[in-house]
DNA sequence: AGCGTGTTGGAAAGCGCTTTCCACATCACT
DNA sequence: AGTGATGTGGAAAGCGCTTTCCAACACGCT
């Protein structure tokens, strides 16, 4: 059934040259050739319709052409923003874009990365936050070693945390910015869904934002910070522990945004109104957000261009030790804040 | 730099056996190992950190553990569900998804079909709708039949042009089924806002569309068709079109969910309410529309599963002809349809 | 003529693995 | 003891390509 390919070998012969010659006509050798040589190669070379073998090719020359890219999820718009960057990049300098969805689970972090290594890629890019988990950081940096050892790439994009070139967004202090904002705009009593307490990302925002409400000389009592995981689901669902807890606030701070995404029809259904009884601010602006209603106030990060940042990173030939690109983040008040009109979450 | 790799050899070497007996013992190989030399295989091979080199394996076995997956825009929620549920079924069988963008250009299809017969591919899922463009079509099938005739498998999610295994949403009858509702809801006067002409899936929508209001009685005048780009901008280009056009509708249906909210943002900066003034409708359910205000009534499409579908399709090992899965679209009225109340585009 | 230099073609040695053969043991059964 | 069947290990031949090395030749010089 599987037909046999063409091979050079075949090509070499059917143009009457050797297999080197073939080699060097069709690929980009250094090595000259001479034009009528070449051009009977490639002449025999689109006649019998010759594909280069690239298991073969990436054997021969120890590298492939392949580029890792690793995501939590690539449904979430915020990965997939980067991932389009990212692959816009790779593909652009003629590479192949390897996708690899971990589900958030650390362990399966490193089990791509690992299987990268035995494909050879040339570079990876992981996106998605670290965590305070020592093991699987562990573990991942081990294997992140063993893959820059064998001449691979890595950049990240969150915490430069790992020793790799890094793609990292101002987290701290686009909140703070934000929360300095939410201040002036009047409010004082605030609460914060802060994702899971484990995570770099969500961890660098809540200390953001209480970094800012202290510039305003406001506090934010760790009562009126509430856990849940980093989804819409998890938005959501922390919303109904938020109006448990009766903090009182008239402004929420989300730590991203699909969470807040999640958590605007929680409270919708909770009967509270955005902004009129409860002002809600997320971070990252999703592409999709800007056809919310009301559009939801955030910290706008370039998504898709820190992908393409993440993957020039690691595509250029600059042998400096750990790089790090700051991106840097801005405040973006929408319709989903106002200021406190009413009695907030009580 | 690069340090050299463990090789299957160095294994067997230290092991003290035969490169063959270290191949089998590391490979699920039908032949039997004693226990003995099993042990002392796994052994060697965990404490040198040997790791098996894809690309050699790929070439000895011709074949590699590559799954394909093209897709125009992978920030479009629309793809990055398909691309979800596709990554979920190849990773779960231990395949590795390489992602292609195409960034609707035909040629970059054939492209990547051609990249990942190059690589060998196992298998690959083109998402995304074919156009009426004999000549792309053309080249796309040839190449589609030089991959399969090299033993790879292809699915398609979208029309089942292409002679190979196809998921195929109900587009028509979809959009039958919501222009029969939406009439019974007292609309008289519909426009559409249709999409690219050469596009098969808007085609069929439309076409659709008509035979559900000639179902109920209804003209669509062609005069009250609008074309733009299948993306949200074109959605939202498309509208001061709509308005010029003076169609006096009082209900639009949007071919796809992207343009959709495109379109309800241009509706609102000129001022229209939805579906005070017009009622909206779209088509695919894509997960952000959950969180758009009003609510978007459209024709919802599993599209995770049909992802999964699709990659069950290609990693079966059926050898029956092209098969065509059938996916059912479900109306769904929110919020963005209503009675008509007002005198609609005018 | 003799020599270095540069250019171009080909033979062949890998790259790291799988898999076919073949050899040898062992075992059950006449 | 002799026969086949079965189980297990290893040698070696690829898989399709790249690249080193060498040979051949054409120059421009002295």
């Amino acid at each position: 059934m599987a037909s046999r390919q063409v091979t050079l070998a075949e090509v070499a012969k059917h143009a009457g040259v050797s297999l080197a010659t073939a080699s060097r006509v069709l690929n980009g050798s250094t090595r000259q050739v001479s034009e009528e040589l070449r051009e009977r190669v490639v002449g025999t070379a689109r006649e019998l319709g010759y594909l280069p073998n690239a298991s073969a090719q990436a054997l021969a020359r120890n590298s492939s052409v392949l580029v890792g890219l690793v995501v939590h999820d690539i449904a979430d718009p915020y990965f997939s923003s980067i991932a389009a960057g990212v692959t816009r990049i790779a593909e652009d300098a003629g590479l192949v874009v390897v996708l690899g969805t971990t589900g958030r689970d650390p362990r399966r972090e490193v089990e791509l990365v690992n299987t990268l290594r035995a494909h050879r890629a040339r570079a990876v890019v992981i996106a998605g936050s670290r965590t305070t988990d020592r093991y699987s950081s562990q573990r991942l940096a081990e294997e992140i070693t063993a893959f820059t050892a064998q001449g691979g790439r890595v950049a990240c994009v969150s915490q430069a945390k790992l020793g790799v070139d890094t793609v990292v967004p101002a987290n701290r202090s686009g909140a703070r910015a934000l929360a300095r904002q939410l201040a002036a705009l009047g409010h004082r009593k605030f609460a914060v869904l802060g994702g899971p307490p484990d995570l770099l990302v969500a961890r660098d925002r809540v200390a953001g934002f209480k970094a800012g409400l202290a510039d305003a000389g406001l506090d934010l009592p760790e009562a009126n910070i509430v856990r849940s995981g980093f989804t819409r689901d998890g938005g959501y669902a922390a919303v109904s522990d938020l109006v448990a807890a009766k903090t009182g606030a008239t402004c929420v701070f989300v730590v991203n945004d699909v969470m807040a995404m999640g958590a605007m029809a929680a409270l919708r259904e909770h009967g509270l109104r955005v902004p009129e009884d409860v002002s809600v601010a997320g971070f990252d602006d999703i592409p999709t957000l800007r056809d919310l209603v009301p559009a939801l106030s955030t910290v706008r990060l370039p998504l898709e261009d820190m992908g393409e940042r993440a993957a020039g990173l690691v595509l250029d030939d600059v042998v400096a030790g750990p790089r790090t690109v700051r991106v840097a983040g801005e405040v973006v008040l929408r319709a989903s804040t106002s200021s406190p009109s009413g009695t907030g979450l009580r």
